[in-house]
DNA sequence: GCCAACGTTGGC
DNA sequence: GCCAACGTTGGC
């Protein structure tokens, strides 16, 4: 089971959206390489869910990683603002994942807690000027990360 | 709202 | 393949 950190911005999408419908469609990432950990994800993974553009930005909730491999459908729907013309069918350029929410946590924290806490080899997201929308979270730091704050056992 | 950092595009 | 121009991200 691997740990990943994913960016929402909270204006657009939020861990309480995610907490009200239970579970969503993670679509519109358009970089290839947040798209490349998108692919290397699994079920039954754990996803950090982190607000960016938020007051403050930080990590929000967790989630849990229930479908993989699947074609992101706003790249065909020229309606979308994640409409990709140069993406077909036949070869879709962008994949993504269904996420099941598993908690809001007990406490927020935040970027500069994070980055109080973590050095940005430790985690990614701590880097200045790190813009990847999705990034892998080593077991260790998982589990110092949780070890920060309160997580109300869900049952899935 | 500003702007630094970063990714993408396209001319050559 | 280089790189300047441009667009986007996201902290502050």
């Amino acid at each position: 089971m691997n740990y990943w950190l994913m960016k929402s911005e909270p204006s657009v999408y939020s861990i309480w959206d995610l907490q009200r419908e239970g579970q969503t469609l993670w679509d519109g990432v358009r970089n290839y390489q947040a798209r490349n950990y998108l692919k290397a994800m699994q079920p039954g993974d754990r996803a950090f869910f982190y607000h960016s553009n938020a007051d403050p930005p930080g990590i929000a909730g967790l989630m849990e990683i229930l479908e993989t491999q699947v074609v992101d459908p706003s790249q065909f729907d020229a309606a979308s603002p994640y409409y990709d013309p140069k993406s077909g069918c036949a070869d879709p350029r962008w994949y993504t994942v269904r996420v099941q929410f598993v908690a809001v946590l007990g406490r927020f924290l935040s970027l500069p807690e994070l980055r109080a806490t973590f050095t940005p080899e430790e985690l990614e997201v701590v880097r200045r000027g790190s813009r990847l929308s999705v990034m892998p979270v080593s077991q260790t730091v998982a589990e110092r990360v949780l070890a920060l704050t309160t997580v109300s056992s869900q049952p899935l």
